[in-house]
DNA sequence: GTCGTTGTCTTGAATCATTCAGGTTAAGCG
DNA sequence: CGCTTAACCTGAATGATTCAAGACAACGAC
């Protein structure tokens, strides 16, 4: 099992998302890709690094559109600004770090895919669990 | 079991935590308890209803310290402002709708406290689960 | 290869929830 | 009945995100 599905490449993913393939949607793709949780401010200084100027807007947009093609996933903690991540598809879950905000994935254990539905769904028609464990990691955990 | 376990009276309550009583706070906290996940705009408003003028930073500066003295909780679904409710201390998660944003709770079925540790803790110390079930309402489900 | 459509990118301003600052009031203990 | 300090007030600032409107360019059609 790959780590997450990545057909052709990134460009013809675009492509068959519906999207135009453009430098800064391929550097904004893969940054997010090879990130770890990445928010929308070191998405964009990284893609600078890469391609010279790119607007926050363009940035927003795109991962805007990448969230809705389903090629990132957007994750937002309470309290800290919207994150990306690359690791679509597989129903994985977060560890939020209360003091440093880090991000750690966790495989869901409960069967396949465990947590995917409420007990009682109040007549709602659910399309998506999140679920996000809270406390302190390792380096964060020292002091107390 | 109680719904949620209310001691005394919010009066001792708030005493009991090392907060002062005062009619703002006693109707912030007994609001909180007797709406649905309400945002701090409705919050207020509803006080101010009941009390007169009460500024936006003293429900900022009660709801914190409620949150802190686990009186209330803070949920913050993705894209909406923060919410707080009155259940506390049982481990239970929310369905949100995506159109209207209508927040229900859900209890945990998978046995008494579930969901309440992640398989592998990559060694954080989780002190708490926060499980969110995105889909449509009832209400909104109809057009689709 | 050229053209046209429209998705993408740009700059600049606006919005919204939340927090910060500093000073005033009043809860509750001695 | 005072004192300490939590609670509250007004007013301004911050930070993430979005809106607006025009310029540019990807890519399918010709």
């Amino acid at each position: 099992m790959k780590d997450t599905d990545h057909p052709p490449n990134p460009a013809s993913e675009l492509r068959s998302a519906g999207l135009r393939v453009t430098a800064a949607r391929l550097a904004i793709l893969e940054t997010v890709r090879g990130g770890n949780h990445l928010d929308v401010e070191t998405v964009t200084s990284r893609v600078r690094g890469r391609l010279g100027h790119v607007s926050f807007q363009a940035v927003y947009e795109a991962l805007h559109a990448f969230t809705a093609a389903g090629l990132v996933r957007r994750i937002e903690p309470a309290g800290s600004p919207a994150r990306f991540e690359g690791r679509v598809g597989d129903n994985h879950h977060h560890l939020v770090c209360r003091v440093c905000g880090r991000v750690t994935d966790v495989n869901c254990t409960v069967g396949e895919a465990p947590c995917l539905e409420p007990a009682d769904d109040a007549g709602y028609l659910v399309d998506e669990a999140d679920v996000t464990f809270w406390g302190f990691c390792p380096d964060c955990r020292q002091g107390s």
